[in-house]
DNA sequence: CTTGACTTGCGAAAGATTATTATTTACGAT
DNA sequence: ATCGTAAATAATAATCTTTCGCAAGTCAAG
């Protein structure tokens, strides 16, 4: 099976690299119908899966209902706002995580997922502020 | 609000608390079914939710589309394998992963999770037969 | 026994993702 | 440039997981 570089598969693919963020396939979907305005949400959906088998994206299994998507490859982990759900890269030194490399109860590791779950800035003046009024 | 401890909930406990395991919503209801067979997923759904507010259980953000529940109340993380998808615990020493505690990228870190993914030994035995028979 | 808060079972609804299908499109070969 | 065809699209239906709404049931306190 060839990949065909459809306008929608760019769009898909320019829209996530822009954003720089982690978005989800339905945030993806409202920024590439202002584009596109006819395409499909399942559009969306398809090609993103197909990109992220070509490696060409990854795929997030995050804390949340909604898988999102990463247009950066290379490996890195992730902080995650437990208030508004906001992810943000971690870039960790390697002295940071040492995990069982190699093999870990007869398992062949292949790899990690690491969140780090908080409270960002943000969020974190809004429950100060809140707390103020009472 | 205080919590009864029901038929119901007390078997729910019961059962994943017997199972040493990670089981999803839809697992616990069939075996909790097998001793009343007129119990609804609804409530299954209902008390682990309850169960996991009022912190007997914890409920687990991993991978996977179905959401999956622990009985095990200490902290620790999981090896998942990205074959047949079984979950095992994973205990790692303090030394093992040395993370940002207090804060990082400006969040009030809360806690972590980790998931090291990897080939369980049974999926590698079957992966190394079917090789052997191409 | 009566009351009222807590629960249950059931069906419906919601939310996220995937499958189906008729039609269109990309792109290598002619 | 045109053609043939496998790949992709739009629209929609279907599926899967989880939650919701509600009438009926349960239980402890008074
Ligand atoms: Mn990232
Ligand atoms: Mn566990
Ligand atoms: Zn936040
Ligand atoms: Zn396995």
């Amino acid at each position: 099976m060839q990949l065909r570089m459809t306008n929608q598969r760019e769009m898909i693919l320019r829209e996530l690299k822009k954003s720089k963020g982690h978005l989800s396939a339905d945030e993806l979907y409202e920024r590439v119908k202002k584009f596109m305005p006819r395409i499909s949400l399942a559009t969306v959906y398809r090609n993103l899966e197909i990109l992220s088998d070509a490696r060409m994206i990854r795929k997030l299994e995050i804390s949340g209902r909604q898988k999102r998507y990463d247009s950066v490859l290379v490996d890195h982990d992730h902080i995650y706002c437990v208030e508004c759900h906001r992810i943000e890269n971690l870039e960790l030194g390697t002295s940071d995580v040492k995990l069982p490399v190699g093999e870990a109860k007869g398992y062949t590791i292949t790899g990690r997922r690491l969140e780090v779950t908080g409270l960002c800035p943000v969020c974190q003046k809004k429950i100060t502020k809140s707390k103020k009024i009472k």
